[in-house]
DNA sequence: AATGAATGAGTCTTCATTCAT
DNA sequence: GATGAATGAAGACTCATTCAT
């Protein structure tokens, strides 16, 4: 594979982005703590140790960097999610492997998670807008799960944006109570939530001993 | 001039509970419409049409101000949602009465339900203290109904902390969106979301139609 | 003279304007040393003698500050300068007697004279409308001489304007070069500048000595 | 491969030379839009298509920068004055030249005069200094017209300052308004200012009305 | 008892200057 | 030699809280 000619394009360019990533690794732990209005400049340069001009020349102000980091926290999970589950499998079966995809990248970055569901709301119409836009998404993608029902006819207009609530929910008090040590063994509680509405409460119990970890399915 | 004796012993309390009512009416719109941190305590004190000094001696500063009003409006709501359901009735018909005061609740206060449900997130570790302990109140009402569910030994744990989640959720969205003019023909809905893990789907909607206004019976 | 009745309505308002007055007392002096981009809120409080606080209740920025400040010092110096001749007296006598004054407040008040005509011009463009239509009046109240000329016909539109801009000039050099301690010595070529074009040398001399102090006439 | 031996000894001075220039004609645009203190070093080096480095390589900060562009503006400035006039002609026709070469430049430069004249004040005392220097110089220059003047002996020793002052005051309230389309036309004005006092009325109408161009001589 | 004027610590942000590449 | 990414000191301004009246 031959390497480019020409000397050094990337040092310049793959540091700025570097430094951007810095940022944004460090980020969301800082909001996560502080929430956002809570949370200076002064704290998200330490984090990352940069200075207070470099955030400036990376980002368009606080506000601009949690948006920022928020997108990119969206982006990491949603590729996830969708990334888990084998394309050719049914819809249930893909939908417990995203949720338990789910489950561990709350385990793994608990602060992007809690950016993404909570502070959100506290950062500005801005923010609130596109985390709606996500939501809805999200919502979109569930309501596919309406085929596998019985009930469909009968279901609420909303009961999408309710689960996604209902889940949220659920993750933010696990979240807040720090009680979260391991995640994986929520799926049979997730997907009672998510997919009982569709699937009823015998397939979903099925599907969770079939996706949960053996340590669970003794219980 | 000789004061009368025991002139005002009374006034001065009744003046200072007087005052304490007055801002904790005004805090919930002024708090739902900036967020806590956007709040300043001068535009309390403008809503309230008192002085800085006084708010100072009738509150421990913005934060103590924040969960005054806070405990005022939960204990409202609690009482409203306690006392609209006839005692000796059953459960799922208290529950639907229960519902149905809150829907109206929402309507008439949007403001207190905001920052009941949503702001509470954001005014630090006390006020989430205070809003966990009242949602773990609720969630142990609603635990009241397993017995009448033929599902009760399956039902998750954490179930109730879900329902209350997306019934929160569903509240906040309708809220945030602007469109809840009608609140109480939500009834139907909130129920799906709340007692149809309970009863079921065919109890549920029989449930709705009894309690539902005429209007959303025809739908 | 009874005294109104009423505790006291006047500390509050009266402090206020003091305040006020004490700031628009001390900024001209910190603005004349520094320039206005030069200057920082935090010395002019410091001169005044009051909190970054109250200076923001009382002015509207540094610029609404420096605008206030200018605004003073030009209606003290336009009271001056028209206060000082005798309404009856002719024009010539009126004009030398006004420059004889505007000498004296040059000496007195230099920071203040300082900053209406040179600082003016670095503080934006509002500063320099305000100073364009104080200008204008000045030369507006020059032309009124032009009826004492046996030239008027051939003066130029612009001559008023030369002529205020030949003054400041020469007030501004004296101003910056520090010597001047002796104003009022300096009112024959004062009203060379200003007089000559209307009245001639030889009248203009003749008023000169007139008004000009003793001490000068010898030389 | 040899490299031809004294390749690049000039063109390192000729490219430092070329830079300089290139930043020295950038510069007064610049300057002139944002004042001394609103200029950024970043709107420099952009207008000037070289990099910050350099720009500090250069020249001694943006001060240093300032006062290049000042000498060498007042150089090219006098240079363009100087030459213009025939030597051997009489001072009141030399002086009518260099006043319509001075309105040519205002017309073509106008950022340069600007500079020159206004926001020389603004940077600091250094660059007050070297304008004091160049005023005088002007003054200078302007005094060896008392000897064609009737009354040397009783014009103010400082008329040559009041005559600077007036004439700045002209260029920069026509330079400010921004109506300065046909400069040229405007010499007769500029006579009246400049040379009135030392030629009289009437010799300087003539002399404008000799040099200023047919366009005005009819009015 | 009530007021609100006064305070100043703390925030976000800009920009002249340096220095590693 | 030239570049521009990185720095951090310094500035304008806000707002929770205090305290003299």
């Amino acid at each position: 594979m031959p390497v480019p000619v020409g000397r050094d394009r990337l040092p310049r360019e793959v540091v700025a982005e570097h430094q951007r990533a810095r940022v944004l690794d460090a980020a969301p732990e800082v909001f996560a703590e502080h929430g956002f209005e809570g949370t200076t400049v002064d704290q998200i340069v330490s984090a990352a140790g940069i200075g207070v001009g470099s955030f400036y020349s990376l980002f368009d102000g606080k506000l601009g960097c949690f948006l920022a980091a928020y997108d990119r926290v969206v982006a990491a999970g949603r590729e996830r999610l969708l990334a888990a589950p084998t394309p050719g499998d049914p819809w249930p079966d893909r939908l417990a492997v995203s949720l338990r995809a789910l489950l561990e990248l709350v385990e793994e970055q608990p602060a992007a998670v809690r950016i993404a569901l909570v502070e959100v709301h506290t950062a500005g119409p801005e923010a609130l807008a596109r985390h709606e836009r996500n939501i809805e998404e999200g919502a979109r993608l569930l309501r596919g799960g309406r085929r596998y029902s019985a009930l469909a006819g009968e279901l609420p207009a909303t009961l999408e944006f309710a689960i996604v609530g209902g889940l949220t929910w659920y993750l933010q008090q696990r979240l807040a109570s720090g009680t979260l040590t391991d995640a994986p063994s929520l799926l049979p509680e997730v997907l009672e939530i998510v997919a009982e509405p569709y699937l009823g409460a015998a397939e979903t119990s099925r599907l969770a001993s079939r996706y949960a970890p053996a340590a669970n399915r003794e219980s």
